[in-house]
DNA sequence: TGTACATCAGTGAACGCGCGTTCACTGATGTAC
DNA sequence: TGTACATCAGTGAACGCGCGTTCACTGATGTAC
């Protein structure tokens, strides 16, 4: 409900930033307030534009919806990859994606929430081979190059490590889900917990 | 949308039976087309009833939603607690559990999601103690004694059973939400991979 | 046994609101000549 | 360099709808005498 002065209307050729401002503020609102608070007029009201106005960008609310989806996805991806940058030690790469993950969902739990809500059905893989043309593939991806990369430096005793990459993405999904919703619950203190799951699941020799 | 016939007024008395009604119609409309399509007039529809009459037994939509949690979390203790009978080998009884907690989220994808949404705030524990007053509390009690017959029956190696329990937890949680989500990925055969989180986390012995 | 009355379990009309969507329009900005 | 014009990026009014919630009411059922 917040009220913004009336924004400056786009030049010529810049009508494409609209749609962006919109992704960002359907974000922001669905961070705030969950996707019930999600409508058309609340998006215009908050990037102060009127209504009709997102019609030339998106067909619709569902539209708009889908959109935020991919952005969250490709966030989590460059997320995970920022994590990765100056971890030389296979392990430490490995568990750096895996904090990463955790944080990401932690510090948006709502917008996590979308990601697997079937509120919008995910894109579908051309090939069950493309995995990084899946929607949270990419993401993915990168955890299971990790564990791969353990399993080489001998650090890992896992002999599957696309169904082990599974397992651990499962984890993550799974202890982001509990504890931003159960927060009164005995967890063990810090992450602790996640670093048991990571050890178990990706077979790691140090756990 | 269905219509349906007028229904008999309830009796003196039998007023009570109208709340029940209620939370049912509650959780098949959120069954059907996710908590979105929750509104107290859908639910006043589909008893076959006015809407005003559901305040005689609710103060607000949300304490309906509230309520449709309460009895899920009771529904999937019962389910788990049925799916215990006639296990007398204390590995198999753990993982009849956990199947069981796997197949109740599985069989109603949209109620299960709502449990651990947020959209509800789940009702406090009186103390960290009480975990089985806290919702979930119930669930979670009979996956920890589980393993802890298996501990005793020496066919865990787990020292820590709530820490363990509580990972088990998590990876069911995340098991139920991403294979419902995500059909469209290279998911290991039938229920492989529940096994293989069962028995890394669980840390037992035949794993 | 009969009857006046209280209570229970709702009904039905009405309210104001925010929603998605349509439509005709406007006014600044770039382009052609 | 000036000017007519097309286009772009929206606006603003209007529509019909379903929603939560309120209010006065009704009519069947049980109870007191």
């Amino acid at each position: 409900m917040t009220l913004r002065k009336p924004r400056p209307r786009n030049a010529r050729g810049e009508g494409d930033r609209l749609r962006d401002e919109v992704v960002d503020a359907a974000a922001a609102l669905i961070a705030e307030n969950g996707p019930r608070a999600l409508t058309l007029r609340a998006i215009a009201r908050r990037v102060g534009v009127t209504a009709p106005a997102i019609y030339a960008h998106f067909e619709s609310l569902d539209d708009v919806l889908k959109a935020v989806v991919d952005s969250m996805f490709d966030a989590l991806a460059d997320h995970l990859r920022e994590a990765g940058v100056g971890q030389n030690d296979p392990v430490n790469r490995l568990r750096a994606y895996c904090h990463a993950y955790v944080s990401f969902g932690r510090d948006r739990p709502l917008q996590y929430a979308i990601l697997f809500s079937r509120a919008v059905e995910l894109r579908p893989a051309d090939s069950p081979k493309e995995l990084e043309n899946l929607q949270g593939g990419e993401a993915f991806a990168i955890l299971l190059s990790a564990i791969r990369e353990c399993i080489d430096a001998g650090v890992s005793e896992s002999t599957q490590p696309v169904d082990d990459a599974i397992a651990v993405w499962v984890a993550l999904h799974g202890y982001v889900g509990l504890r931003t919703a159960v927060a009164d619950f005995p967890w063990p203190p810090g992450d602790t917990l996640l670093d048991v799951l990571i050890d178990r699941l990706a077979r790691l020799r140090s756990g």
